[in-house]
DNA sequence: CGAGGGGTTGACGTTGTTCAATGAGCGTGG
DNA sequence: CCACGCTCATTGAACAACGTCAACCCCTCG
């Protein structure tokens, strides 16, 4: 995959609210979210962002001025190494705010770039300010949603440090299954996954070629199949279970506040 | 060691002022803060408490309060596997807020356990919220603060999916190091580090056998000792460079906002 | 003086890597 | 339409990295 460097068509006023409730599925899983509040935030998010795969669509170490809502496609939260490798720190898919941290941060540690064509929103920071300021429940909520992606990122420690191949394989694709299901992405225990091995290993700390055989592993025991862009799960509670997946830390009870 | 189920010994008007300002050192390094806006911080951080090695200091899946400000002590973040290994996925030294999260989470996904002795001051929900309503600032210095932990939460999940054994270790050591200096903790490329093998084992995805090794060869290579519980760092450039260690993600360049 | 935690060592088994070769799918251009 | 090049996936064999087990040591604390 060629690493193109951010090729942005930016495209103004695009009718957002059809995609922008549908996706905000996600906020709505944790809040209680009023037409209101909807309206006060679709408001703000008229501009959208057009990626292909492989874009860099937010690069580390620039200084941010707004963040963004993904609507489509697959992306990915990845940093190198001194040395050229690449490691995934997360994968997004739609409904994601992918990069808010960016806000407070100002200046982003990692990259973020585009597994699958990709379409975003953009939420410009003084809008940010802006929305906090005339109604405070917002901070609440963009504070929120950025510590499930620290949350997200313990678990992915555990992962890495603490389980062994088949289940390392077999927790990603719980995570990714149940995040899709929020979002109404999947169909029958099966979902869209447009990762390749090569991308899969660089987000579990594998080689490619192990992560095929890993993969086939899991096919051999009758739990997933992965063909091309589309996995099945064959047997949801059986992969929980070797998996260790506890969706817990993906915060999807409703709370008040 | 052996898990002592949270033994807190809670003491109130502690008087807190001398080690509070020293420890805000991490605060000041990347935000300016006024004499004002110290003395209504510490005005609401009163109450003081005591753990010993090896308690539970916040516990996972309760329902929290009050977060904590660490004081004294080295303390863990971490979680469990179902089958009841243990991952540490950061370690907190004194100026560390170890569960501010906790604040717009309400409930955490891990527990926080005392790795040396440890004093702490707390700090009551109520209040964060009443110092962000007096005083917005507050909300965006509480909110960074989470968002550097999620900044190293990354940096970790690069280190140990791309890093091998020896660069691995030379980069948590890096990591402390560096911010232990922040908080003035440091005394010539030595510091205090009270963490065994099998915890950095928990910590490193390594067994405890593996981390013994690879101390050795960073040993044999002439770049760290580590005597009990002070490491010392013989050529810190060098262990930099080994480690690829590149302090840009602790975010201690300061900033206006 | 004994118990127990922490560290060290060596032999051996397991897990994952590397390299190189092969094949299937897909878009492109002739 | 086929031929071509490309990316992605698969396979086998040799090899390196790391885990496990068991024995041993040192130090500290009671």
């Amino acid at each position: 995959m060629a690493t193109r460097t951010r090729s942005m068509r930016a495209r103004s006023t695009y009718r957002i609210d059809p995609n922008l409730e549908r996706f905000l599925a996600t906020v709505r899983k944790r809040f209680e979210f009023s037409r209101e509040e909807f309206a006060m935030l679709a408001e703000k998010m008229t501009t959208a962002a057009d990626f292909e795969a492989g874009d860099v669509m937010v690069e580390e170490g620039k200084r941010a001025t707004h963040s963004s809502l993904l609507l489509e496609g697959y992306a990915a939260r990845s940093k190198y190494t001194p040395n050229g490798e690449r490691q995934i720190m997360e994968f997004q898919i739609p409904g994601d705010f992918i990069d808010l941290h960016s806000y407070p941060l100002e200046c982003l540690d990692h990259s973020i770039t585009a597994v699958s064509d990709c379409t975003i929103v953009q939420l410009d920071h003084k809008d940010i300010s802006d929305l906090i300021e005339r109604h405070s429940r917002f901070a609440r909520i963009f504070w929120f949603a950025t510590m499930t992606d620290a949350s997200i990122h313990r678990e992915w420690i555990l992962n890495l440090g603490s389980r062994g191949g088949v289940e390392r394989v077999a927790h990603l694709l719980c995570e990714m299954y149940c995040r899709s299901e929020i979002v109404g992405l999947t169909d029958n225990h099966s979902f869209e996954f447009p990762v390749t091995q090569v991308q899969m290993g660089e987000a579990l700390g594998f080689s490619a070629v192990h992560v095929g055989r890993l993969l086939r592993e899991l096919h051999d025991r009758k739990l997933v199949t992965k063909d091309r862009k589309i996995v099945h799960l064959h047997d949801w509670p059986a992969l929980q279970e070797l998996a260790g997946f506890d969706p817990e830390y993906l915060y999807l009870q409703p709370r008040k506040g």
